[in-house]
RNA sequence: GGAGACGUCGCAUAGUCCGGCCGAGUGCACCACCCUGCUAAGGUGGAGUCCCCGCAAGGGGACCAGGGGUUCAAAUCCCCUCGUCUCCGCCA
């Protein structure tokens, strides 16, 4: 949800955003006559409103054989009252469709344009050469004994696989030397709900134009998220935080679902896109005063992350039109896959400003006792099943092994070297 | 799945049976001030959120889990939903 103050005071700003994403300009008009039409109803209902608890007290206090008079009398204020209270209820709704209709405005400095547009920032780290053939991350996870999607498709379709062995262990070593990043920088840990409530699911803006990504069970009218974000995003939703003094910072660990609709065909060789993987996502609620610096911090953590395991990667500003309804900017961090000769996402950070705190009613007070204003809220990965990917095929050897990087040995009880078990 | 109890302003509670100065009393916590040479205690006052009108001062409206209904009038009566707790059943 966009600010409405700035919808009346400035709506030139949020053309000009709609306008970068290649969205629709006219939204925004139709959103001002919307607000224009919601006052006015609820002025005219709350005159009425008034009048008639002003006559209520008059009967309340009336003597006892002059309150039938005075009721037969006010009975058709009654009636206008609540005719004047539907039209308000119907105004203010179709005030909220139009204004969730807007997504969040663009901060000053994004790439204009669709999804090729993006703007590279920085390429960090040698790419990898082999004087070998290098194999591909699932023939090297089949090598190891690390990666079954055979058995995956077996159990449950297409896009599910099983990590077996070494690729379990690897997975763990990961999210937890993730985990133990985040908790070095001030996160608080936490395992979050994968189901959620249709009006969570509607706040953190998943539910626009990529709703059909979004696994939804009809039966019980929840959704499974896609990234912990969701659950994070709802965390402190209808709550007064303090955020005053710092941010609130949360690491999510969950398991994530997406349907991949509309990806037939893309990537349907190994763990790159699958219907569901792990997570460790970084969510910050915060002054939105630091948001932008915040956002810095975030990419930060996650090119360190990167940069320790020994990949080679580029940092993008995704275009206008390629982020999602709630973010204003958002950086992703692609490393490099030596097989498929391409950078591939791994991580994606966005700052969200106060769109889908406004949306989740989310508030901090900047002094004591001061007025409430919603925080900003920013989301970025630390890491997810996929960066198994890129690990594999980065540290190859040429007889199929695989260099485990430093930092995550601890986690696999000092493991160093990944052997072909075949 | 069955039976029952409950959901009030940060916390704890009163009010609900018998609808009307109850947007709501009390205690604790909180903030400001006063008083007592410290500590403790005491006194006075203030406190919520959201929306609308207004440059402002201020005025008005909504909110007693959520949503409907009855009524001139609903925290209070009726219905539905959600949540919490207790007991029984079932269970990976």
């Amino acid at each position: 949800m966009i600010d409405p103050q700035l919808l009346r005071e400035n709506p030139e700003l949020i053309r000009e955003s709609q306008r970068a994403r290649g969205a629709s300009v006219d939204v925004v008009d139709a959103a001002i006559a919307a607000d224009r039409a919601r006052r006015d109803a609820i002025s005219a209902f709350e005159t009425l409103r008034a009048e008639q608890k002003a006559f209520g007290a008059t009967v309340a206090k009336a003597p006892k054989d002059e309150k039938a008079a005075l009721v037969a009398q006010v009975q058709e204020l009654a009636a206008r009252v609540k005719e004047a209270q539907s039209v308000a209820n119907e105004a203010e709704a179709a005030f909220d469709a139009a204004m969730t209709s807007i997504p969040n405005i663009i901060i000053d400095g994004v790439p204009p344009g669709g999804e090729d547009d993006f703007v590279t920032l920085r390429e960090v780290g040698e790419k990898p050469s082999f004087d070998f053939e290098p194999r591909d991350h699932l023939a090297l996870g089949e090598t190891l004994g690390a990666i079954d999607m055979g058995r995956g498709a077996k159990v449950s379709g297409a896009r599910f696989y099983f990590l077996t062995g070494v690729g379990a262990r690897l997975e763990l070593a990961l999210m937890n030397y993730a985990l133990d990043t985040a908790l070095d920088a001030g996160f608080t840990p936490l395992i979050t709900p994968t189901l959620v409530k249709p009006e969570i699911m509607q706040g953190t803006g998943f539910l626009g134009a990529h709703a059909d990504e979004v696994y939804y069970l009809a039966d019980d009218e929840l959704y499974l998220t896609g990234t912990s974000e969701v659950a994070l995003a709802g965390f402190h939703s209808d709550e007064i935080i303090d955020v005053a003094q710092g941010p609130a910072r949360y690491a999510g660990w969950s398991t994530c679902y997406r349907r991949e609709a509309g990806s037939h065909g893309k990537d349907t060789r190994g763990i790159i896109r699958v219907h569901q993987f792990q997570k460790l996502e970084m969510f910050s609620y915060i002054d939105p005063a630091n948001a932008v610096a915040e956002h810095e911090a975030l990419l930060a953590l996650q090119e360190g992350m990167l940069q320790s395991l020994g990949l080679a990667y580029r940092v993008i500003d995704t275009a206008a039109g390629d982020l999602g309804s709630s973010a204003a900017r958002k950086f992703d961090v692609e490393a490099w896959v030596p097989t498929q000769g391409a950078y591939r996402e791994l991580t994606s950070t966005s700052n969200c400003t106060t769109f889908q705190a406004r949306r989740l009613n989310t508030r901090f007070r900047r002094e004591a006792g001061g007025k409430t204003a919603p925080v900003a809220t920013l989301n970025g990965t630390l890491a997810t099943t996929r960066w198994l990917v890129a690990i594999l095929e980065t540290h190859q050897q040429a007889d199929g092994s695989v260099i485990v990087p430093e930092p995550l040995r601890p986690y696999l009880r000092g493991l160093e070297i990944l052997e072909p078990t075949r």
